[in-house]
DNA sequence: ATGTTC
């Protein structure tokens, strides 16, 4: 329970934490309404608090509607750095599951055209696709060409034969983000991932077939191709071994090394380094390696589910709407206070959001902006909204990412159990496969916060805005 | 998140 008499509130979904005597720090700026954050524990605003201590922060260090308190740096954290002013670079900053992301995929199909064969399709995912711990995909890679999804990305994955070309302009960066440097990924980071491409792992990971419930902004659901009643894919999952091995290689080496560059950590746990450091380009360039990585992931989950629908529906389409990271450090360009800035923008369980006109995003979406997706929590629902310009949005084009956690993994076994949960949900049409119980009850919808609130909030607050409202039918789960 | 208590 975050106590809010400590907030000053700024504006109707934005508050600061006043700096306490003689500390110092940077801004600290919360984006919600008084309920999430009194939802939220405590440990976010010492968590937020401690990021503003960092060198270089450029405005304040920000959380989402959705946050909560993660390793070091809360989930649903953005904070932005400039190399030359001193600014840092933070394995903590990005979390463990680096680029983890959501593709939305679009079918032409009605929910009435599939819903017969629904059980058919559940179980042929769920065979299909690769979920749970450890578990292996039928790719095996040598390091040699693992170093290469690490350069190239989804365009190795396209390459490959796994989707087409036209996939490419809707992922972020256009399926490969520059910068990556394999040679700094450890042996054992390259040899965790070699079984592991086109697998979804486990978690909150999760590949789920929806259908459009509502449609909250017609101008952009056109943009976006969506109507009520059509039937999406979303896949939400990450970097796998490679990305977890990566965090827990640079974590260490950079909490070694801060002290000898002159960093005094806050906390142990926001490992970081200075940009313009050796240590710091060697984590971007690993961490970059792992964003290819995973965006060649979701190309090849994407084939793969491609694969299965056109067993039942021959001839239906599956594209790309949109594929967008919520785990990232980016190099980005942001106006602050009238000059344009080259930054390292921190997104930990937060989405970029880019508005309109941004020349990032493909002629199709340039209008309306970035689609954003807001990934619920396993048979609550999903939120597809679009980004807004900068005056609306002054969280360096971030929102919310996800429902967010309301109560630990640890916390959420103590009150559900998984058979229960699974009966509960197929009783309310929404059929869930899982290798794994035990990781449904962790993933209980009780578990997580009111989605609905999260977008509501994330829209009010000036992040983004809601397009449609995405309605759960099938869940595949690690 | 995770070769789930290196």
């Amino acid at each position: 329970m975050m106590d809010i008499a400590r907030l000053r509130q700024a504006g109707p979904y934005e508050w600061t934490l006043p700096p306490s005597a003689g500390e110092g720090g940077g801004e600290v700026r919360l984006f919600a309404d008084a309920e999430l954050l009194r939802g939220m524990d405590d440990k976010v605003l010492e968590q937020i608090r401690n990021v503003a201590r960092l060198p270089g922060l450029v405005g304040a260090a920000m959380t989402m509607p959705d946050a909560h308190w993660g390793y070091g740096f809360p989930i649903g954290g953005v904070a932005a750095f400039d190399a030359d002013a001193g600014g840092v670079v933070s394995a903590g900053g990005v979390g463990f599951d680096i680029s983890c992301g959501i593709r939305c995929l679009r079918t032409d199909l009605s929910w009435e055209q599939l819903a017969p064969q629904r059980h058919h399709l559940a179980d042929s995912l769920f065979r299909e696709i690769p979920a749970g711990v450890g578990e292996e995909g039928r790719l095996r890679l040598s390091v040699r060409e693992l170093e290469q999804v690490m350069r190239q990305g989804a365009h190795w994955a396209v390459a490959q034969g796994f989707g087409p070309a036209d996939d490419l302009p809707y992922i972020e960066e256009r399926g490969c983000v520059g910068g990556a440097e394999p040679d700094w990924v450890s042996d054992l980071a390259k040899k965790r991932q070699l079984g592991e491409m086109g697998t979804l792992g486990s978690g909150n990971h999760y590949l789920e077939v929806q259908v459009v419930d509502r449609i909250h902004d017609e101008a952009a659901a056109a943009a976006f191709g969506l109507r009520v009643g059509q039937v999406l894919v979303s896949i939400h999952c990450g970097s796998r071994g490679l990305g977890h091995q990566i965090g827990t290689d640079y974590l260490l080496l950079l909490a070694k090394s801060a002290a000898s560059l002159g960093l005094t950590l806050p906390d142990r746990e926001l490992a970081c380094a200075p940009i313009r450091s050796d240590v710091g380009q060697h984590y971007l360039g690993a961490m970059n390696s792992a964003i290819n990585c995973a965006l060649a992931n979701r190309q090849i989950l994407a084939a793969l589910t491609r694969g299965v629908l056109a067993r039942y529906w021959p001839s239906a389409r599956l594209d790309t709407l949109f594929d967008v990271s919520h785990n990232t450090c980016k190099v980005e360009r942001h106006r602050v206070e009238g000059r344009e800035r080259t930054l390292y923008v921190h997104r930990k369980g937060a989405t970029r959001a880019f508005g309109p006109g941004h020349a990032g995003l493909p002629d199709a979406y340039q209008a309306v902006g970035q689609p954003v997706i807001i990934g619920g929590s396993m048979g609550t629902g999903s939120y597809i909204l679009a980004g807004n310009p900068p005056e609306q949005n002054r969280a360096f084009a971030s929102a919310s990412h996800g429902a967010g956690r309301a109560m630990s993994r640890h916390q959420a076994l103590k009150f559900w159990h998984g058979r229960q949960l699974v009966d509960e949900l197929a009783a309310r049409g929404i059929l869930i496969r899982s290798g794994s119980l035990r990781g449904v009850a962790e993933e209980a919808p009780g578990a997580y916060k009111d989605v609905d609130r999260v977008a509501e909030v994330t829209e009010a607050a000036g992040l983004a805005r809601r397009v449609a409202f995405l309605r759960p039918k099938i869940c595949i789960k690690g």
